[in-house]
DNA sequence: GTAGACACTTAGTACGACGTAG
DNA sequence: CTACGTCGTACTAAGTGTCTAC
């Protein structure tokens, strides 16, 4: 077995660790303690630090965050005392089916270091099921750390204690007026508060699209109402008013640090208590727990709704979900209060409302990345990704029998999985009339593939975020021929997968593995990258060396699963700056070139740019310069070089969804490279959960 | 089998904090 | 200390995928 628990080196990767809420009597103290100590070790955590009763009181703080916080501790207990019943509740499960659902081995013993284990290799196969049955009767509070939790329509929670979510402010109007026809207007608050959402997008791309400008129009012009001076926003001129912004930036910037802080602070404070909740008596950070101010709606790429006014969000439009016995948030809003209150915990939101752009859609309060439900979803996801290495031998051997079948629907269902399965493409989901009009591989129209003979495919497409994928592969002459087939009696935007939706696709990969869908597939195919491009590249080297090997392989996965990132907008000026610094550079080398050549014979070097007289130096001296000026200027080329080939792709969005963190961290243990060299400190928070994997952790 | 409701993950961008070269 | 550039984070849009009801 795999045990590497509280190996030493895993001390040196352990991230901050959440700890357990504590209660409060001494002798708990001393109990927590014990139990945590142990679970943490066997399920391979880093132990408490000192573990003594005097870091009770910091068990109460964020750790991850460090941030000075903490909720009244006594608050704190109050409430998880309180929510204790609700965990009760849970066990009108009997013993016996709980039991049933472990697996046997698991079943005769309660002891920590089984279930631990178990965790870890069948979290998956979700035999699993939290079993609380061992804390039962103990005072103990067990980390959730890793408790595996189960498949769908499962319990995601015990108990849940949080706060409700922070509204923005009420808008403060500013009087300033709009131009129209070049004479001031007066405007109300919300038609000024909706006048200014539009000004301070004066400078952005938005202002050149008719959709974005027709759209803010037909809302606008509702609020000023129909017999209103205005009549033509072309004919409305917003400079005072992004004028009176811009200062208004530039005051802010202006302020001294002592002022930033403090109302830094101050927001800090008015937010502390939203920012966490308590999940099965575990403190967790909060993800997004302020409700989306008011706006115009940005959609990417040429989106239908864009410039449409997001209204305000209302406590009347918010669903609260939070254990039964925790005290309902207060409605922070006085004289409003929420939509509804809901108890149910086989779903993970704290909090919801309808999208105001879409209504048939919600928009979610979770937990932040760092709490452990995510964390244990990441890993299962994870989990399933490496059960494909198993089958996927096999599903492409069945695919690529199926490229020639007779049954249409069966070879499309081979191609689009071949597509996906190689070039990482996303699903494809229908999408309606008033979204943007892009695609996944499902959705692909004839026009987006075209053959380039012999057998070559030329991708082109919008994908996700309308982000373009260009891409001309060289298929399998079957893929080949069957494109074409596809292709026949077809216009180019008619649905290259005509027999083909996602939900029949995954239907097909779930008969191949369980639980396998196209998503599977990009997970798989990042990771696998990136486990075999480590392995295969890391040489010895220095830290900084090791570290660009990472980047490298961060890269192709970045660039395998399409991820870009705009130009910015210094990017070329940064550029030139750097060409001509090694200009500059390869002229001085020409110098020293020339004084070397003079010094071998005797002669003193050349007076400098400025006629001045340059110190006689050695040919050894002069021969070391040449050589330190050529290291500075290769080292800048390949900066360079890099600089370039990374200004459109974008590594962090696969470091954060793709890539399993225990190869990182494996890798990272066995090559002594500092896992702070790779992750930040949010993900660190995020991963904590891999930090203690074994060494020779392989994807 | 299909549409719609629902829940959750994945995505790029804006912007401020922070570090560092000059 | 300034200016520049990078980094970290918050934000929220845009995907995926499941389930249910017909």
């Amino acid at each position: 077995m795999k045990s590497s628990a509280g190996t030493s080196s895993s001390k040196l990767y352990g991230s901050d660790e959440k700890k357990p809420l504590a209660s409060n009597s001494e002798q708990k103290c001393s109990t927590v303690k014990g139990k945590l100590e142990k679970s943490s070790m066997l399920s391979g955590k880093r132990p408490l630090d000192k573990g003594n009763c005097s870091d009770q009181s910091s068990a109460k703080k964020p750790k991850i965050s460090d941030t000075p916080t903490a909720m009244k501790s006594k608050q704190l207990t109050v409430k998880a005392e309180k929510e204790k019943a609700d965990e009760d509740d849970d066990d009108d499960i009997p013993i016996s089916q709980r039991i049933k659902k472990s697996p046997p081995s698991n079943s005769k013993t309660s002891s920590m270091k089984q279930k631990a284990a178990k965790v870890v290799s069948s979290s998956l196969k979700k035999l699993n099921k939290k079993s609380k049955k061992e804390f039962k009767n103990s005072k103990y509070i067990k980390s959730t750390k890793v408790s595996p939790s189960s498949g769908d329509g499962q319990k995601k929670w015990s108990t849940l204690v949080h706060n409700g979510v922070i509204f923005p402010p009420p808008y403060k109007p500013h009087g300033i007026k709009l131009l129209y026809d070049g004479r001031p207007i007066d405007l109300t608050p919300e038609q000024e508060e909706v006048a200014t959402m539009f000004a301070v997008m004066k400078d952005t791309d938005y202002m050149n699209k008719p959709q974005f400008k027709k759209n803010f129009w037909e809302d606008w012009s509702k609020l000023l109402g129909k017999n209103h001076t205005i009549k033509d926003l072309d004919k409305c001129d917003f400079t005072p008013i992004y004028e009176w912004h811009l200062q208004e930036k530039e005051k802010k910037k202006q302020m001294s640090s002592e002022e930033k802080k403090a109302l830094k602070e101050e927001k800090l404070k008015q937010e502390e208590k939203y920012m966490w909740a308590i999940v099965d008596r575990v403190k967790e950070k909060v993800g997004n727990f302020r409700v989306e101010p008011p706006g115009l709606f940005r959609g990417r790429g040429e989106h239908p709704k864009m410039g449409k006014l997001k209204r305000r969000i209302r406590p009347s439009d918010i669903t609260i979900n939070i254990g039964k016995n925790a005290p309902i948030p207060e409605c922070p809003i006085p004289g409003e209060s929420w939509k509804d209150i809901k108890h149910d915990n086989t779903v993970t939101w704290l909090a919801f409302w309808n999208d105001p752009i879409n209504p048939k859609e919600f928009k979610y309060v979770f937990l932040a990345a760092s709490s452990s439900l995510k964390g244990q979803s990441d890993k299962e996801k994870y989990e399933k990704a490496r059960m494909l290495k198993e089958y996927i031998k096999n599903i492409r051997a069945a695919y690529t029998k199926d490229f020639t079948s007779k049954d249409v629907t069966k070879r499309q269902i081979a191609v689009a999985t071949y597509l996906i399965d190689k070039l990482a493409l996303r699903a494809g989901n229908e999408k309606d009339d008033d979204e943007a009009d892009t695609v996944g591989c499902c959705t692909l129209k004839v026009g987006n593939v075209e053959c380039i003979p012999p057998n070559k495919l030329k991708f082109d497409f919008l994908g996700k975020d309308s982000i373009q994928y260009v891409n001309t592969v060289e298929v399998e002459l079957p893929v080949y021929n069957a494109i074409g087939q596809f292709h026949t009696g077809k216009s180019k935007s008619d649905d290259l997968f005509d027999k083909l939706d996602t939900s029949k696709l995954n239907a097909h990969l779930k008969e191949l593995m369980p639980g396998l869908t196209a998503k599977v597939f990009r997970t798989y195919n990042a990771s696998i990258t990136l486990d075999e491009m480590l392995n295969k590249e890391t040489k010895d080297g220095d830290v900084a060396e090791k570290v660009v090997i990472y980047q490298r392989a961060n890269k192709e996965v970045a660039i395998i699963c399409n991820h870009q990132r705009s130009i910015s907008k210094s990017h070329s000026a940064q550029m030139s700056r750097l060409t001509e610094k090694i200009t500059e550079l390869k002229g001085v080398l020409k110098e020293l070139k020339i004084d070397l050549d003079r010094a071998n014979k005797g002669k003193p070097p050349l007076k400098d740019a400025d006629g001045k007289q340059k110190r006689n130096l050695t040919p050894e001296v002069l021969e070391k310069k040449i050589a330190q000026t050529n290291a500075k200027i290769e080292k800048m080329e390949r900066d360079m070089q890099t600089k370039e080939d990374l200004k459109t792709v974008a590594l962090g969005t696969s470091k954060i969804n793709y890539l399993d963190p225990r190869i990182t961290v494996a890798w990272c243990k066995r090559h002594e490279v500092p896992i702070e060299k790779i992750f930040n400190k949010s993900l660190l928070a995020k991963f904590a959960w891999a930090m203690d994997v074994d060494p020779d952790f392989r994807f």
